[in-house]
Order: C-alpha cells, then structure tokens, then sequence
DNA sequence: TATTAATAGTTAATATATTAACTAAAGTCC
DNA sequence: GGACTTTAGTTAATATATTAACTATTAATA
C-alpha cells in the first residue's frame, strides 16, 4: 500500500480518534479543577494506594519530567503526597491524600457516562476489534524503525 | 461492558499506539531540524501551495493558538511565509519557501520507509480496518457528551 | 572493594496544547 | 446604514511534552 495522504494515515487518524472523545471527559475533568493528565495520576492511584513515579509514569504513559510537573502540581492542589522509599532511597513513592480517594466516587461516575456514550456510537464487536488491534500496534518494535 | 481499566481503555490505547509509532518517525524529523507539528504544516503545504491558517489548522488537527506559534517558528527558520489574503482583510495565508519546498524530497522518502516498517507489522487487512474503525470513531458527535 | 554501569528522580530549555479573552474585518438583518 | 453576530487571527496564562543533561543511589563486576 502506497503511502496515505497525511489527513488519513494512521498518526493522523490516531489523532483523530483522540480529538473526538478526549473533550467529552476533559467537561468532566474541569468541573473538579482537574486536567486530563492529572485524571490519569488519579486513576492509577485509586487502584494502587501508593507507587513509586517511575512504575506511575509506565501506568500513565506520561513521561518522568513531564510527570515531575504533573506531581508537583497535585501536590500543591492537595489531591497528592511525596514521599520517600526506605528500601530504596532514589526513589518517590506518591500516594493520594483524603481529597485525591474522595475524587473517586465524584469522577468515575461520569466518566463512565460519556465511556458508555463512545461505546454506544459504535458494534460492541467493532470496540473489541479496535482495541486488539491497538494493542497489536502497541507492540510494534521500539527499536526497529 | 463495564469501564475498562485505565490501562486498556480506548483513549490509553490510542495513546499507547502514538507513544510506539511515534518516535520512530521524530527520529525522521530531527534530523531536518523539524518538530512533529512542523512536519504536519509541511505535509499539507507540499499538497496545497498557499493555504489559509485555519484551513490548516483543520487539515493538521492543530488549533489556531497553537498553530500561530508552530508558523511563527517556521518563518523564523524560513520553511513557511506569512502573506495576507486580498479578497479578505482577516485571512492569514501561508506559503513555503524554497528551503520548506526542497525538504520534501529529502523527508517523505525516510518518512515512506518507516510507514512501510509499521504496515509490515500488520497484516494489510488489520491496517484497513483499523482505519475505518478510526474513522467511526472520529465522526462521532462532538456536541453529545 | 574500587570502579563502572545502570536506575530514579529531577532540572533546564524549548516547543506545544488548552482555554479564555481580545482585535479587526466581514457578514446579517432590521 | 448602523447595531449585532460571526469569523480569522492573535495574545496571554497556565499546563504538558520532549530532549538532554545532571545528581544521588544502587547494582554489577572485575
């Protein structure tokens, strides 16, 4: 297959895809003084009570400088805590404060409206399809390329 | 279906799909010294000549403010020009110099190589139907939710 | 064990993204 | 024709992303 035009390649659909649903929860996310990288700390966290940054940058796919910033924004808004490990002292280990668990049942709720709207638009088998197939493209080689 | 854990939600699969794809092809663009937004504004100018700053900003999917900054620096590395339109006073048009016209013979060959890398890993069928699924979702209704 | 290599977190510099607001120029409508 | 609305571009403020570099630790190994 010859090379798409840039307005359908796959980069350019990815894109797409993201700019139609990502602004139905960013609504969400300001009405609790929140961004959508913020939302991505507060939902790992809410299953994981305390990580260190490093396992919480895999988890979020936001990358450790841009993470610091992300951190120590939730820290100043009290949703997050540093702290340091005793085992290993390189490194931090976050952990929500009573504000960051209470978020919880506040969020998710809603998020999971607009999940089940996107879900609505689409075959339960094509959401199937689409996400075995961005997993197949997840495990692309890193390397090679 | 029940909300999927954050890890394998649709929008962390997008992501994850551009955080493997995406590098490969920034390797590309730093070596001509261009950001992956800058690629974006040439690929549509290699199509269209001149062209309006908001009829670009659709076509690369990025939003005016950015938009301004990302030509703002390409003038100053002299790929683009900023002209303004006759027929309307408001309008922006943008054009490439010969340096911004000379680069898409050296880039879109490299480019083609790394799309042929990706495609390779997907049977040719998957990258199809990937591709309207994507499209599905892109036209979902941005109003609702 | 002294040295070297690897890991975790951070800082710095630059480029983008996001939202709101603001200016200038057209378009609308009475 | 003047008030109202919309459109195009921009600016401003704040938050993130990206890459490189740097510090403190820890692991690895000769």
């Amino acid at each position: 297959m010859a090379i798409k035009e840039l307005n359908n390649s796959l980069p350019m659909m990815l894109y797409k895809a993201l700019d139609t649903i990502m602004p139905k929860f960013r609504i969400i996310f300001k009405e609790f003084g929140i961004t959508e990288p913020q939302a991505r700390v507060l939902r790992v966290l809410w299953q994981h009570q305390k990580i260190a940054l490093n396992e919480l940058s895999s988890l979020t796919l936001i990358t450790p400088p841009s993470l610091v910033g992300v951190i120590d924004r939730m820290e100043l808004s009290e949703l997050v805590e540093r702290n340091h490990s005793n085992t290993d002292r390189r490194k931090t280990i976050i952990n929500l404060t009573t504000k960051g668990i209470e978020l919880e049942s506040k969020v998710l709720p809603k998020v999971a409206k607009v999940y089940k709207e996107i879900e609505s638009s689409l075959d339960e088998k094509e959401l199937d399809n689409i996400l075995i197939l961005l997993e197949k493209i997840s495990l692309i080689d890193r390397k090679k390329g």
